[in-house]
DNA sequence: TTGTAGGCGTTATCAG
DNA sequence: CTGATAACGCCTACAA
């Protein structure tokens, strides 16, 4: 059997190189301030060693541990198991983790992506306090989740995805969901559709209500259009979805028994949509020529939809880019005030709509 | 601004207890021998100051930091965004995620998920080295990637999620691929199936390559079965897909075009499966009637398939559980020699086939 | 510019 | 059974 070689430490180095530990400290924090030819010595005396600094021992001075955790909180799934499968199925989480790594590469900095869920939420707080890392990107989107409040009370630095139910003082970015529910519902009336109807997500989920809310509000606005053509139904049919496939499929279905002359429908998810393209073709309904369908997020589900779905897209790996930079902001800077960044949401036209 | 007070230390909660530091320490790491009523005046002065040991102090004497890697590694995407997306699309990371997660909460050992292409791969190595976990769940299904072996080389422990392609001394987990091609080979013969093809997976992955192989060779010794009906086709078609859902449909579509008679498709992963059921159903073939068509893999998408796909089932998450178990054996047994543990897959009926 | 020395918060080895 | 005391490997004033 072969015992590993334990790893050389920095005096080691110093002694290859001839210089005091001090120095090689210098050169690998490249502080200012090392002769040139010093350094180099040092340098070579490093790969020479095939010397890697101590994790443990440096955060444990510089009190960092250069990571920063991804927190992906749902509460209510009480199964661990599917709800794992959930967290590594949903499109949405790849993009938030590549977001997330690219900004954060640049400055050095790992990220842990910690699922949570109820039973786990002592766990990872437990986590967070003994300080394995400097900072926590919250995914969050429960409004019924205490896990927002608990990381702000540790005080640790925390950027949320989205706004938090309470009033919180911390910095958080979003999507305007109302404007993009909005963009959904100009484009199904201006390509013609005057029977809307809409699958909302839960309304304990601040998206879900308000991607409702957006729409509903922008159809009851725009009464120059409904006075330009029929009018509007007062009340448009909506049913809720869970932002799952299956959900989307179900509502759907419960959707155009209730409605059958439903033309145009505004999905508050793209894989609630998929589900749902089903249900209408299954009617034998074509989309999009008896029925449009408009998605929410642009997700990799929307291409793989038959027809390709036009939906509203939320730029995620650009926001949860803008997370990870404020989150460093925070972590480089305590005491700097919280704050929030709302990025549009656009149209992306494709076959259903 | 309200700062963040800093975590009690172990003295604090010492002389708090009225006891030293080495007192403190030995009921939390429930060491023998300390005196009842000690223990508990050290557990109300713990809980008295919200006491949690810092880690980084910890590891740093103990050598130990508590958790482990998941290295998820996939040299062959160049497009590090796209790479991600898949990661956390496909179904199966979620299950092996789920599964190590599961096996490693009683050890009280956490789990970094480090997904990695081509380019990340130095800095996967630096990672390791600098001691931020104390061992490697390695997923690499990719013969020709260098990283199994330059993990093995490192010293730290280690557990495969496949043989790895050379000869290296490292344990891993594995499913009877053969035995799970040949399962489904027998369930389409045994069926009435005659006109059999089969969608393989990369030929460069093993897994690719032995679920072609076992299929190929069930068929070849069949002869009993051969004999007692139509003979078998001499040379099963066979199309290479990329284990992608667009792979699977653009493969049935050349197989159907070239041998517009199979009855019976043997797919080598559910996610290609269902893109197969697509491209068949478009050809106005029906599933199962027309076309029996068997997945590999059970994942959750085998489910959402129209009609629910029959498939191989591999127990993901219990194999890797005990990858979990292994490479915990391997890190508090160093020189523990490495060893394989192979499972048997099952074959799960449902509507396809 | 470089070296010396103290301390970060634990665990572990000894005595007592 | 409990308490000193010495590491663990690194960073950082401070001194030279």
């Amino acid at each position: 059997m072969i015992s590993r070689p334990r790893q050389p430490t920095m005096d080691q180095v110093a002694e290859v190189a001839g210089v005091s530990r001090a120095t090689v400290s210098r050169v690998i924090n490249n502080a200012a301030s090392v002769a040139p030819s010093i350094r180099e010595a040092v340098q070579r005396a490093i790969t020479a060693t095939g010397y890697v600094p101590n994790v443990a021992a440096r955060s444990l001075v510089t009190r960092r541990s250069n990571s920063v955790a991804l927190v992906i909180s749902e509460p209510d799934r009480p199964d661990d198991h599917s709800f794992l499968n959930r967290i590594f199925t949903d499109p949405y989480f790849g993009r938030v983790t590549a977001g997330a790594t690219g900004a954060l590469r640049p400055h050095d900095v790992h990220l842990v992506v910690v699922p949570t869920d109820a039973a786990d939420q002592h766990q990872v707080i437990r986590y967070l306090r003994q300080g394995h890392v400097d900072g926590v990107l919250l995914i969050s989107s429960n409004e019924h989740d205490p896990l927002p409040a608990q990381v702000h009370a540790l005080g640790i630095p925390a950027v949320l995805s989205s706004r938090p139910s309470g009033p919180l003082p911390v910095s958080y970015v979003d999507v305007d969901q109302r404007a993009g529910a909005a963009l959904a519902a100009a484009h199904l009336l201006s390509r013609g559709c005057r029977e809307l109807a809409t699958i909302n997500g839960p309304l304990d989920i601040p998206a879900g209500q308000e991607r409702l809310d957006g729409f509903r509000s922008y159809l009851g606005q725009s009464s120059a259009l409904s006075i330009a053509s029929n009018a509007l139904p007062r009340h448009v049919p909506a049913v809720t979805g869970d932002f799952t496939r299956a959900g989307g499929e179900a509502a759907a279905r419960a959707l155009l028994e209730a409605h059958p002359a439903i033309d145009g429908l505004f999905v508050a998810s793209d894989l609630m949509a998929e589900g749902a393209l089903r249900a209408v073709q299954d009617r034998g309904r074509r989309v999009p020529q008896d029925v449009a369908v408009v998605g929410f997020d642009d997700s990799s589900v929307a291409l793989e939809c038959r027809p390709p779905l036009t939906t509203v897209r939320q730029p995620v790996e650009e926001m949860a880019a803008e997370m990870a930079e404020l989150l460093m902001a925070h972590i480089d800077m305590p005491g700097r005030s919280p704050r929030s960044v709302i990025f549009q949401p656009t149209l992306v036209l494709r076959e259903s709509a």
